[in-house]
DNA sequence: AACACCGCGTTTTTT
DNA sequence: ACGCGGTGTT
């Protein structure tokens, strides 16, 4: 047989990991050292070596994209479509197993998805309806709490508060939370996966029959699993091993949601006859850019051990640039990335990389000002606008009328003279009969006591959606979504609105009948409704972030967001203590290491150069700061850096000039220690004689403003 | 029901 | 600084 096209191109180690004999492996896969193409030669030569068939494969990545891209790399591989083969991503495949066996689950057929702002949204109305002070406990932070929970599988029943009030309270609202999803059917995302996971561990012939079928699952990222994902993937695999993980300790970055990067050494102990593979060969970028991400991420502890290398060259030294402050940073920037094109880089081969999305401001101004086209990745989905929420709700109404979250969200949407006053009279018969908004209504009405303005208000409501329902039962989906948005007024309300956005809001209705279409167009009636099909696919996939992804355009993201990409041109901006690593993550040892993860992610998404930017003055919060430069900076070697010097030491800002300096006896950048704070640096002076005050940056304390007394503060 | 003001928080994100 | 969400005013 030829295998050519199976092994051809790749080296060593890829080939032992895609030849192994069918068992357990764990790939230690470095940054641009050919993962994706690992799993996907894998799965080709289970198929065609092997003999697999393609139904005891599954595949699971984190995100939609992943497994488009492993699915569509398959078929473009094998030269045919992947029938049977489930690739997916944990909730996609989780959601999968529990539409099959709802009974088993415990759920009720036509269950529907909380998406994060649906769960939101009901845990304050649990919240509320509790009569809890908000302040106290925060929607978000319950929120927040309860997935931590699920993500543990953690059900209230297994939480013990003993007698802690504030953990009473907690378990209280997750309670209710969680009895308000079982009345509306509803399952958030934590809890597609718990209940996938309990599904499998309570029922042994679904499980026996799932790990008969699925010989082979095949994981990526696998650094990223949690508690939940990680026993579930156990519990298919089932005695023998059959996992085939790929994953980067090195590149583990979502620790603060949940991720066990320690499931990775659990893995190895699970079972000891897996094969370890390390892919240390890089093909993304130059020598002087593994080996600075090399030394950066040397610093940490407890990694399994990996050094990236390259055939390539060293290419450029890594340029550190030092700014006066963040518009001078993203001044310099733009200039930079302006002189690249000009030599022939292409815009969308330019990103710039920063630590937090509100960084993002000054580089857009920048690129603005420069005329110069740029897509800022993060912010709200398509699926997650508010308006198309709003279209989405209606139609979760003519799918089922008893959804509360879709009731409260359109009730007055477009404005239609039911105020909160009749709300709450609905809200409360629905809790005191304990059914859903919709029947209160209908029961409200039906009784007379509300006044004849509000039950008419609420009857056009119901009517409204009965209205819509009849007369769009035969159309097809898109049919069904277009005559929603127009019947319900959508469109008429946003051409209305004046605050200038109501034209997009229009388009982008418009798109969602675009979008249902398309579905419609791939939905198999076979499959179910495809009503309810798509409102489960938008909840399930979020789409994506803007429109028009193909202008060619400087990319601005977060490092979280950037990782799995690579550019030929990186900026990595803001490399300041306090900001790149947070000031929320520099005090514990673990959460600062994963700062150091990301920044070797950020490293090495880039392909030929590398900057690394921060400035001496910063605008934090509307307050001035100075920070030191990250100590990130400092843990790369010198001899491949080069420092950028764009600037003549003129003009300082006037505030901390040499006059002022002058009169308080201490000099700029002088080195000071104090009894209570330590040792630092002179960073601004004001005053004169008793009023003379320094301000100073100490080191592991911050910037201090204090009396320029020697008695206090001596030279060093 | 629309608008103004106030006060707070403010890392990172996918499903 | 800035934006968002929530409350209070017209």
């Amino acid at each position: 047989m030829d295998l050519s096209h199976l092994l051809d191109g790749l080296n060593d180690a890829q080939r032992q990991a895609i030849t192994l004999p069918p068992g357990g492996a764990l790939v230690l896969a470095g940054a641009g050292s050919g993962k994706t193409r690992v799993l996907v030669h894998r799965i080709a030569w289970l198929l065609e070596v092997e003999q697999v068939r393609p139904w005891s494969i599954l595949a699971v990545t984190f995100t939609n994209k992943a497994a488009r891209e492993m699915q569509q790399r398959i078929q473009h591989l094998l030269s045919r479509p992947t029938l049977g083969m489930w690739v997916g991503t944990f909730h996609g495949l989780a959601h999968r197993l529990l539409r099959e066996h709802w009974q088993a689950a415990g759920l009720p057929q036509e269950f529907q998805i909380l998406d994060s702002d649906d769960q939101f949204r009901l845990v304050r109305r649990v919240i509320r309806a509790l009569d809890i002070d908000e302040d106290k406990w925060p929607p978000r932070q319950m929120q927040w709490w309860i997935n931590g929970q699920k993500d543990e599988g953690l059900r209230p029943q297994h939480l013990d508060a003993g007698q802690d009030p504030y953990q009473k309270r907690l378990i209280q609202i997750y309670s209710e939370y969680q009895a308000a999803c079982e009345r509306g059917g509803l399952v958030d995302f934590a809890e597609l996966l718990l209940r996938a996971l309990e599904l499998l561990r309570d029922n042994q012939a679904i499980r026996e029959h799932l790990q008969d079928r699925f010989q082979h699952i095949l994981v990526d990222e696998f650094q990223d699993t949690n508690a939940i994902q990680y026993a579930w993937l156990r519990l298919i695999a089932g005695k023998q091993n059959r996992l085939f993980v790929v994953g980067d300790d090195d590149q583990s970055i979502y620790g603060w949601r949940g991720a066990r990067v320690e499931n990775i050494q659990d893995c190895q102990r699970q079972y000891p006859d897996a094969e370890l593979i390390r892919l240390e060969q890089n093909y993304r970028s130059t020598g002087n850019i593994l080996n600075a991400a090399n030394a950066v991420i040397a610093q940490n502890s407890g990694r399994l051990g990996k050094n990236l290398w390259t055939e390539g060259g060293e290419g450029e030294p890594i340029r550190i640039y030092e700014a006066y402050n963040g518009v001078d940073e993203a001044r310099f920037v733009v200039e930079r990335i302006q002189q690249y094109i000009e030599q022939g880089l292409a815009r969308r081969e330019c990103a710039i990389l920063y630590r937090s999305n509100a960084q993002s401001r000054l580089f857009e101004e920048a690129l603005m000002q420069m005329g110069m086209p740029y897509r800022v990745y993060g912010g709200l989905r398509f699926f997650e606008r508010a308006e198309i929420k709003d279209g989405l709700a209606y139609l979760q109404l003519l799918s089922n009328r008893h959804n509360d979250a879709s009731f409260e969200r359109v009730v007055n949407l477009p404005t239609r003279g039911i105020g909160n006053r009749t709300l709450d009279a609905v809200r409360a018969h629905a809790r005191d009969f304990n059914c859903s908004l919709w029947q209160a209504s209908i029961e409200l009405i039906r009784g007379g006591k509300m006044s004849p303005r509000a039950a008419g208000a609420l009857r056009g409501l119901l009517d409204l959606i009965e209205e819509i329902a009849a007369n769009s039962a035969e159309l097809a989906l898109h049919e069904r979504a277009a005559q929603c948005i127009h019947s319900a007024g959508l469109v008429e309300h946003h051409k209305h609105s004046k605050d200038g956005k109501g034209q997009d809001r229009v388009e982008n209705l418009e798109e969602l009948v675009a979008a249902a279409k398309q579905f419609g167009l791939e939905h198999d009636p076979e499959q179910g409704d495809a009503l309810f099909a798509f409102l489960s696919h938008a909840a399930l996939e979020a789409g994506e972030g803007q429109a028009d992804p193909h202008e060619d355009c400087v990319q601005l993201m977060t490092l979280h967001t950037a990782k799995g990409l690579e550019f030929p041109l990186v900026f990595m901006v803001g490399l300041e203590e306090g900001l790149f690593p947070h000031s929320l993550s520099i005090e514990e040892p673990g959460r600062l290491e994963e700062e150091r993860r990301l920044c070797y992610v950020g490293m090495t998404r880039a392909m030929r150069r590398l900057f690394l930017c921060h400035a001496e003055n910063r605008q934090l919060y509307g307050k001035e700061t100075y920070p030191m430069p990250s100590r990130f900076l400092r843990e790369i070697p010198r001899e491949l850096t080069e420092e950028v010097r764009s600037r003549p030491r003129v003009s300082r800002p006037v505030f901390n000039d040499d006059f002022s300096f002058e009169q308080v006896g201490f000099q700029l950048g002088q080195r000071v220690r104090h009894a209570k704070f330590g040792e630092g640096v002179v960073l601004n002076a004001e005053g004169q004689g008793p009023r003379a005050r320094v301000q100073v940056n100490f080191e592991g304390v911050g910037c201090k403003w204090l009396m320029a007394d020697p008695a206090f503060l001596q030279g060093i």
